[in-house]
RNA sequence: AGUCCCGUAGCUCAGCUGGUUAGAGCGCUACACUGAUAAUGUAGAGGUCCCCAGUUCAAAUCUGGGCGGGACUACCA
């Protein structure tokens, strides 16, 4: 082992990112983080599982720094964090990538590939970027466990996603039900949102469209709309797709749309009639210009029909009013015919009120749920609900609907007419655009019901189908649900128990979704997910949830033994055994378990509902499903306190992930635990291009996380993007943000600890001496010891509340502003030259504190140089036993050194010499030119002594000779005065303003009158105001005839004139300057001990031999002499003064 | 369309519960320092605190309404 602190000539993070990694690797530091802390409280995070199909990018550096921070924070804590990595597998991107890679489709599966092979390749590209994954994780620091990670593909991940679902289903919160989806009737299949996107599936048609009136039902609860009206009153509302009319069982209105009640005929029959709208769409309907048309003079059938309006209501009172059915085909089951509300009604077409057909829209069969209004609903001859419309996308035949319905909910006589008929004529081949369509026939009848406003064509955009090129229907298909909704409340409670980052998130974000939370749809109709673990008969009757390859593989057996199969397909499976080599004989993907058929309990067959699940639920199960429990690992479910792997403690994943990730760990974790799934969580931004713009491939600004990282290392990558912006913040990637955090912190941090290296290997320094106490040390080294536990308290505060973007400002602050430019700077005659004493020990010693514990409180943050800066310190001095900084333990403050008064008397030098070299500078006074004096006014006894303190510091700093302090008798200090609005604002309010006024008109004497007796009156609009020395703040801005500076109540005043001795002083100093620079030229050690020839000058012989032994002490300058002359071309020309150069002549000696 | 976030110097961001000269870093310009030196310091210029209204003695800060950027969700009679 070296005996000597490691120097460097430069700083290579990229390099220290390898060497370090190295070093971690040999010393398999990340599994000792966790051993070490064996048997203490755990800390339990949870990975988000990323998917392995695509390429990293540098967000996920982003979302990666965080999740690392905490994880390294809370072991350097003393806690056992449990932080296991896993893949995301499933789901429709696979697919598509896979069947793009082998050139097939769907339909090629089992012929053209089989199906063994199909599965193979969805597994193989899934995990196409793992190697490129676990890269980004090692390169950037990431520590999670990557020996077993979990995967969701796997057949015991699988088996306990099932059993999860078994759970639900035994509450019953799992059934089957229906939502609305695309659906196109001319290819018989449901269409998803993504095929809806394709191009040219949006298309303008031309369609009828009708406003309808619906009668209002005249009864206590409309009575209030009745005022004034003499004819029928109608709501009247708009729809492009006339034939879900039938349907209709609601009216939607928007409780903040103000509506208008119209008195008008009826534009078809000239029948009176009343009707109600939105106020915004009156003149749409109703032309503004026959307002004053005369109501007598009206004929049925006259192009000018009068109107009057009557009055007005918002959504909010219509609501609850019933009508009559507007076309009386069917009888609903349930509440129906009722205004209810909802938030997407708009003003911006129609009549401000939609009609609501909860069979034909999302949007309708969402608000109906929420209202409690049933579907327009017929019953067909298996019993079973349908829909007005069949599959085919006619009306639903009264010869296939059951006989007691029809009997006692059909108007046969009326629907007769339209039973069998397409709702478009696309759909039958029979009829071309020119046929009438139902659109058109249902709007004649209304029209002769005078039921129909407006009945005209309109060009909308409308979805069609991309295969037949046939418009798409809204459709109600088959689904299994999650009852979230019966957990809503639960759902509510436990969030409100969440820590939340950013708090908005939480309450704004997530919380709304839960307040308007609809049942979870699962269903997928897919091929590489997770199965429905659900068998039923055909008829629906007899059901079957399994929540273990256990109990399928029993009930195969069954199966087999009825004859339904003719061999189980998992033979050899040994049930209870959770060996690789046991799972590996069985595959619960599809289409193997589709092929099993198992027996009901009343003998008949029973087929597996073909759905996949929601690729959410995978990931919403992790908690569960990572160790799969409870098949395995149950003891660390049930723990004592603090020590099980669930709830977690923390979470963190990007905003996106709300509706996602977020909800359904939330939603699994309250439905089967009635627990949390986190405590704790960050949800962070996204991460944009400099420009504030999304990055992308295509664009190609996307920032390529490993380029990076092998530039700058990972550190100042982590650093920037953990401070530039608080991490709910979206980042706007910089790279020069990257450099600048290269340059600024790391550099600077880099230089302070090579100082110390430089002068601690020239003393021999290694920390071998007693501990000096603080409060032996001087002023200055308590100072930065007092900043460091101030600097402890805070970054440890923010760590544990989650925000690492002021932790890592303040270290960053400390680092730059305190301990570089603030303490090194003026500590650095310390460390050179002289005796190794007790003020040098004390230098170093605290120096040495200061680096080591910056070390630990950055390691979360930036793991690889401080361990690299630790481990140097550590290695000489063996102060700390742990080989690793992140085997250490987070530093605790100690109060008892954070001393304020101190850190205020460092402030007022700081800003004390911040000003007097300014003035030096406006009067182009070099800092190595002594000054005599400067002056400060004094205040108060408190100040005076505060900047006694800390005197000896300015003035070195300064190179001024000494301070004067000018009290107040000597009545040369000029005061300005200012109101303190903080305390008299609150106690005089209204008359604040003049009060200033008058302070501003406080001569001398009236300041110092409220010194002496510590109050003044005044009289302000006749109102009598006491002012005493805390309601104002009083200052010295002037003192006249010196050169001043003031900043605040700071004032200082320096004195300018050189004395001859001063003068000599300085030239002393400006030998020194230039003879340590011709040293440092000619590569001299700093110990080299020399010997120096001076040409003389009678401008500066008098002070170099006055100051002989100055100048040869401060140069290590063994003698010095003034020479008459010297030998041609010896020695170098330097510059004294303005046009004075003096030859000098430095010589290396022995 | 709804929900949420953001809008402060040319750029990236601070600015806590309202209190009177609105800050920092980068960049630019000038100067200084010099045994930390491919470093460092000091200063200058640079602001409609997105806009409008309100509350208040007092608003960058609180309230309401816009505008602009972004995310998510839903897609519309």
């Amino acid at each position: 082992m070296s005996d000597k602190f490691r120097e460097y000539k430069q700083l290579d993070l990229s390099q220290i990112n390898k060497d370090v990694l190295k070093s971690w690797e040999e010393e398999d530091t990340f599994h000792k983080s966790i051993s070490t802390r064996e048997g203490n409280p755990t800390f339990v995070f949870y990975e988000g599982p990323p998917s392995a199909n695509g390429m990293p990018g540098i967000h996920h550096v982003m979302a990666r720094a965080i999740k690392d921070t905490f994880c390294r924070y809370k072991t350097m804590k003393g806690f056992r964090v449990h932080r296991k990595a896993g893949w995301d597998t499933h789901g429709l991107p696979v697919e598509l990538s896979v069947e793009k890679s082998l050139g097939i489709t769907k339909e090629d599966i089992g012929s053209k590939i089989t199906v063994e092979e199909y599965n193979a390749a969805c597994r193989r590209e899934v995990m196409k970027y793992t190697k490129e994954w676990e890269q980004l994780t090692r390169q950037m620091g990431y520590w999670v466990n990557m020996d077993n990670p979990y995967i969701t593909y796997d057949n015991r991940y699988i088996e306990s996603v099932w059993w999860l679902l078994k759970q639900l289903f035994d509450k019953g919160l799992l059934y089957k039900g229906y939502t609305i989806q695309p659906y196109s009737p001319a290819a018989g299949t449901g269409l998803s949102s993504h095929e809806l996107n394709q191009p040219g599936c949006y298309r303008d048609v031309k369609d009828t469209t009708a406003v309808a009136q619906f009668s209002v039902i005249r009864d206590e609860k409309s009575e209030f709309l009745y005022d004034g009206v003499d004819s029928p009153l109608y709501f009247m509302a708009w729809t492009t797709t006339p034939w879900t009319l039938p349907s209709n069982t609601a009216l939607c209105v928007g409780p903040k749309i103000t509506y208008v009640k119209v008195k008008s005929f009826n534009p078809y029959t000239g029948e009176p009639m009343t009707v109600i709208l939105a106020r915004d769409l009156l003149y749409s309907h109703f032309d503004p210009k026959n307002t004053e048309l005369d109501f007598e003079d009206y004929k049925a059938g006259d192009k000018k029909i009068p109107y009057e309006v009557l009055a007005e209501y918002t959504g909010e009172e219509l609501t609850g009013v019933n009508y009559e059915q507007l076309i009386g085909w069917v009888k609903p089951d349930g509440d129906a015919f009722r205004v209810i509300t909802g938030d997407f009604v708009t003003t911006e077409d129609g009549t401000g009120i939609v009609h609501i057909a909860p069979t034909f829209g999302a949007d309708d069969d969402r608000v109906a749920k929420q209202s409690g209004i049933a579907p327009l609903l017929v019953i067909d001859k298996d019993g079973k609900n349908q829909p007005l419309v069949d599959k085919t996308g006619r009306f639903f035949q009264i010869e296939k609907m059951d006989d007691a319905f029809v009997a006692s909910n059909v108007n046969t006589a009326s629907y007769a007419e339209f039973s069998g008929r397409f709702v478009k004529n696309a759909y039958d081949e029979g009829l071309t655009d020119d046929d009438n369509t139902v659109d058109v026939d249902i709007s004649v009848m209304l029209k002769k019901e005078s039921k129909a406003f407006k009945v005209e064509k309109h060009v909308h955009s409308y979805p069609h189908c991309w295969r037949t090129d046939k418009p798409v229907l809204y459709y109600p298909l088959d689904s299994w649900f999650v009852r979230t909704t019966a957990v809503k409340d639960k759902l509510i409670a436990l969030n409100n128990t969440i820590n939340w980052k950013p708090q908005s998130t939480g309450v704004g974000r997530f919380g709304n979704w839960l307040e308007n939370l609809v049942d979870w749809n699962l269903s997928r109709s897919r091929f590489w997910g997770t199965p429905l673990p659900i068998w039923r008969t055909e008829d629906g009757t007899q059901t079957k949830c399994f929540g273990s390859v256990e109990d399928l593989y029993g009930e195969i057996e069954k199966a087999v033994a009825a004859g339904f199969m003719t061999k189980n397909p998992y033979e050899g499976f040994v049930p209870g055994e959770f060996e690789d080599s046991n799972y590996d004989k069985i595959d619960l993907h599809r289409p193997y378990v589709d092929d099993i058929v198992l027996v009901a309990d009343n003998g008949e067959k029973m087929f597996r509902e073909p759905d996949l699940i929601d690729v959410w639920f995978d990931s919403g199960a992790m908690p569960y499903a990572q160790n799969h429990y409870p098949f395995e690992n149950k003891a660390k479910y049930q723990p004592e306190k603090g020590r099980g792997v669930f709830p977690a403690d923390f979470i963190a994943e990007g905003v996106d992930q709300t509706r996602g990730w977020f909800f359904t760990l939330h939603a699994i974790a309250t439905m089967i635990d009635d627990s949390v799934a986190f405590r704790n969580i960050i949800s962070n931004g996204l991460v944009l291009d400099k420009n504030g713009n999304k990055m992308s491939k295509r664009l190609g600004n996307a920032v390529d996380p490993f380029e990076t990282i092998e530039k700058y290392g990972s550190d100042p990558l982590r650093w920037y993007m953990l401070t530039n912006s608080q991490p709910w913040d979206n980042l706007k990637f910089d790279e020069g943000g990257v450099d600048e955090v290269r340059r600024k912190f790391f550099g600077t941090l880099y230089n302070t600890y090579n100082f110390f290296a430089l002068y601690a290997n020239v003393d021999g320094f290694c920390y071998k001496e007693e501990e000096i106490p603080v409060e032996g040390r001087p002023e200055i080294d308590r100072w930065v010891i007092s900043l460091l536990n101030s600097l402890i308290k805070e970054v440890g505060e923010s760590l544990e509340n989650y925000e690492p973007t002021r932790a890592g400002r303040a270290i960053s602050e400390f680092v730059n502003e305190n301990l570089s430019n603030w303490f090194v700077r003026l500590s650095r005659k310390r460390y050179w030259g002289g005796e190794y004493d007790a003020d040098k020990i004390s230098a170093y010693q605290t120096l040495y504190t200061c680096l080591v514990t910056v070390a630990k409180l950055s390691a979360p943050l930036a793991p690889f140089y401080s361990d690299l800066l630790f481990t140097d310190l550590n290695k000489l001095t063996g102060k700390e036993t742990d080989q690793s900084v992140h085997l250490a333990e987070f530093p605790t403050a100690d109060e008892s050194l954070i001393d304020k008064d101190l850190e205020q008397k460092m402030d007022i030098a700081q800003r004390a010499s911040s000003m007097i070299l300014g003035l030096r500078r406006k009067e182009k006074l070099k800092v190595r030119q002594p000054l005599a004096k400067i002056m400060v006014p004094v205040l108060n006894g408190r100040f005076k002594e505060q900047f006694e303190a800390v005197e000896g510091i300015i003035l070195s700093e300064v190179n001024v000779k000494e301070v004067e302090y000018l009290t107040d008798t000597a009545g040369i200090i000029k005061k300005k005065i200012k109101p303190n609005f903080k305390t008299l604002g609150p106690k005089y309010g209204k008359i604040m303003k003049q009060i200033a006024a008058s302070v501003a008109q406080f001569s001398q004497a009236d300041i110092s009158t409220l010194e002496k007796s510590d109050s003044f009156k005044l009289t302000v609009n006749d109102q009598e105001v006491e002012l005493t020395t805390a309601d104002v703040e009083i200052t010295t801005e002037d003192i006249p005839g010196w050169l001043v500076s003031s900043e605040g109540e700071l004032t200082i005043a320096l004195d300018i004139n050189i004395s001859e001795e001063l003068k000599q002083e300085g030239i002393a100093r400006e030998f020194i300057n230039k003879i340590q620079n011709i040293r440092k030229d000619s590569n001299f050690e700093v110990t080299d001990r020399i010997s120096l020839k001076i040409e003389k000058n009678d401008f500066y012989n008098q002070a170099v031999s006055n100051y002989k032994d100055y100048i040869s002490s401060q140069t290590l300058s063994a003698d010095l002499t003034l020479v008459d002359s010297m030998e041609n071309g010896m020695g170098q020309l330097v510059e004294i003064d303005q046009n004075v150069e003096a030859r000098v002549f430095v010589e290396k000696k022995g």
